[in-house]
DNA sequence: AGTTTGACGCCTA
DNA sequence: ATAGGCGCCAAAC
């Protein structure tokens, strides 16, 4: 699935690069990650995507979360609560499977970097 | 080649 | 507040 031409850049790729800048601290969700790509009603894909994140580096996996803030990917880690420990280690909150203060770390890149 | 299944999001009842 | 349906695209069956 490697593409020789730019054109088409990997939707995987194009995922895991946004997921690198999300800043320490902070979290985004799928939706925010598949809007900034142009694709709004592609938030699956994003899912997708992080399906094969642990197999790519620097991908800070246990930042994208749904937009309920809910640690829905936990699944995915090496052990059920490795994606809280890792937040947490972040400074941020984790209560119940959901994330505290999300709507105040939410870092949506379409926002943060329309510029 | 058709069907099912996602680490989801949004709308409607 | 909870529940169910549809959309959307790619990969696995």
């Amino acid at each position: 699935m490697l593409s020789i031409n730019d054109k088409h850049i990997d939707f995987f790729q194009s995922v895991y690069d946004v997921v690198r800048l999300i800043p320490e601290g902070r979290v985004t969700s799928y939706g925010a990650i598949a809007r900034y790509l142009g694709a709004p009603r592609s938030s699956r894909m994003v899912g997708w995507a992080m399906n094969a994140a642990h197999t790519q580096s620097g991908v800070p996996a246990q930042r994208v979360v749904n937009r309920n803030g809910l640690l829905t990917g936990k699944a995915h880690f090496s052990t059920p609560t490795q994606m809280e420990e890792l937040l947490e280690a972040e400074g941020i909150q984790v209560k119940d499977d959901r994330i505290v203060n999300f709507k105040e770390i939410f870092w949506d890149p379409s926002i943060e970097l329309e510029l």
